[in-house]
DNA sequence: ATTAGAAAATAAAACGTTTACATTTTGTAT
DNA sequence: ATACAAAATGTAAACGTTTTATTTTCTAAT
């Protein structure tokens, strides 16, 4: 229980060898002789010895750990990017901080004053930042996830947002929809703006004019979904579809459904963008826009991972991944015209 | 880019002082003069200077960051008791490092081995090992979290899962049923055992007599929820009520439930264990026994950093907390007698 | 003006590794 | 046996802090 600290020195003293070849056999690096290295390792074994990294960090600057910075982490999206990243670090041999800054760009700020700026060896970045400004500031690897900000001197992996909306809006358009609803919210990042963007092109090429009536502007949450549902169902003239910008606007729409009494699918046509666990659940089940979540995770922390271990000379051009996306069609879509 | 990091050297330097008084102002440790101190804080300010904590460490022993192992990062129990524990540290200065393990008990011995055993100051652990042996083996400040083993020498945070499992099967007697049925999954922790053999005490204590073809054991998965509803609800004779041992069983029987047509609260009355979205969305609602995950984490987290923080000398007893469930009955047990 | 004592500041050792360079040992060809 | 290259190991500096022991500076009482 109290026993001391068992350090490089002790196995070397108990080998009768020097400490540097104790380290050398731990790290495989130089040749030792085979005689000295099964000496070595035994000792290390019996002694329970275990390296402390800082020290090996010390001289020289690798951490061996990422971080992923995200807005929330009870977030089933943040999560599958976080499981995807945890994943792949772990088989690389990093280990993973996890900092949840609430959506807070104050946090943010704290969360790099206070450790971040030294002490990892990359990292992947959900940001709540808006500024490019803050990104360009950050000198260490980073890959950006979901939200891409411009000029912000990052790698990013994304998914085509636009493309997505795009697909689910000409999916209502070709099925005879044109009272068709959309319910998103502030345009902050790039994401939740191309979404509008890609609804608002598929409308116009289906010669559909956008009623600003038909637009409504949240803050991305699920109790959004539901008062705009009621309120939208409520009007004098509904729309017959509803296209729900990301995954908790559509169970708050679900459940708005469902306490309006009307049928998914009958008396209301409704999308949602991200797979959610009520949009599977219920009947007919809720046609979406999936995205690739977990993949996201993994193709960013590999890319993060070859950027820290190549050579600085390869300072390559900025890369954008976009993941595509697929309209999952399920059903929640009625036919009106034919 | 390319400028070299600047360390309490340069600072030193720039304010013509020792690193000792830089180092000084900046734990507000010893007393430094007041023209000093805002001199060194106005050049750590201009230099952009953030100290590097492992160097700190090596020296303190304190690296600030806690850990979390759990066995999996996207199970919603697990990220809340994460949320928690991540507010509570950040609040108190501590980072905090999240291990997944998968339930893989050589994952969970491999990050021993690798990493944690020098360099956190402690741990909150929802392990997957069995044996005391394991737990008793570590040397840090550690809490056990939802996962109790006896003799394991460390405190822990736990649920009443005896008394959960009880109150729900009371609550069935109560409503006059006796064909009452259990999934869950293996014994292997208590938490586990625990919720059976509440659900044994009170059928005996109601005059029941639990029936082996009614108790269905699985691995504690949806799928397992799934098939033992269908299996049970299509028997010769069905049972009235089920109990689902834990959140994911619930949402596998809530959804053999819908696909059998059969309607809860009316054709077969329900209880989880553990919240979640499904049983919150179906109606009427399911009853569950609720536990306080993300107070699991708050919990954890204080108790852990209390114990970093207290004299060495403070070596009190064990310790158990046992948080309080709760069973919310919002209808989907139906009462048979009277 | 002197000096005791407090306050402020410094010098240097320590933390546990890695690694460039130096030295010793071993092996090989003459 | 000798010379020399190759292999194996050792020595010591370095990484960026904190902290103890020590020195310098200041304050105030004589």
């Amino acid at each position: 229980m109290f026993n001391k600290e068992i350090t490089i020195k002790d196995v070397a003293k108990h080998a009768n060898v020097s400490v540097a070849t104790v380290s050398r056999v731990m790290n495989g690096r130089d040749r030792v002789s085979d005689a000295t290295r099964k000496k070595i390792l035994k000792i290390i074994d019996e002694l329970n010895f275990v390296p402390n990294t800082m020290a090996a960090s010390m001289v020289n600057k690798k951490t061996k750990m990422l971080s992923v910075v995200v807005p929330e982490i009870q977030n089933p999206f943040y999560t599958a990017v976080i499981g995807g990243m945890v994943e792949v670090a772990k088989k690389e041999g990093f280990f993973t901080l996890v900092v949840a800054t609430n959506g807070d760009e104050a946090e943010e700020d704290e969360f790099f004053d206070s450790f971040l700026g030294k002490n990892v060896d990359g990292m992947i970045l959900i940001g709540t930042h808006k500024d490019a400004e803050f990104y360009r500031n950050i000198r260490k690897p980073t890959i950006l996830v979901d939200r891409y900000i411009n000029d912000c001197g990052h790698d990013g992996v994304l998914i085509d947002n636009f493309r997505g909306a795009y697909e689910a809006t000409r999916h209502f358009v070709e099925y005879g929809h044109e009272r068709i609803a959309i319910i998103d919210g502030e345009h902050d990042f790039n994401d939740g703006k191309d979404r509008y963007w890609g609804y608002h092109q598929a409308m116009h090429e289906g010669g559909l004019t956008p009623d600003p009536n038909y637009h409504k502007q949240g803050n991305w949450l699920e109790e959004d979904g539901y008062r705009f549902t009621m309120e939208l169902m409520r009007s004098e003239q509904p729309p017959t579809a509803i296209f729900a910008a990301n995954n908790v606007i559509c169970t708050g729409a679900i459940k708005a459904i469902r306490d309006l009494n009307l049928r998914i699918g009958e008396d209301i046509s409704l999308i949602g963008f991200d797979d959610n666990e009520l949009a599977q659940f219920v009947q007919p089940r809720v046609t979406v826009v999936s995205r690739p979540t977990r993949e996201m995770g993994l193709q960013a922390a590999e890319m993060l991972i070859q950027k820290i271990k190549g050579e600085p000379s390869e300072q390559t051009k900025l890369k954008k991944v976009i993941l595509d996306v697929e309209l999952m069609k399920y059903g929640s879509v009625k036919r009106l015209n034919k």
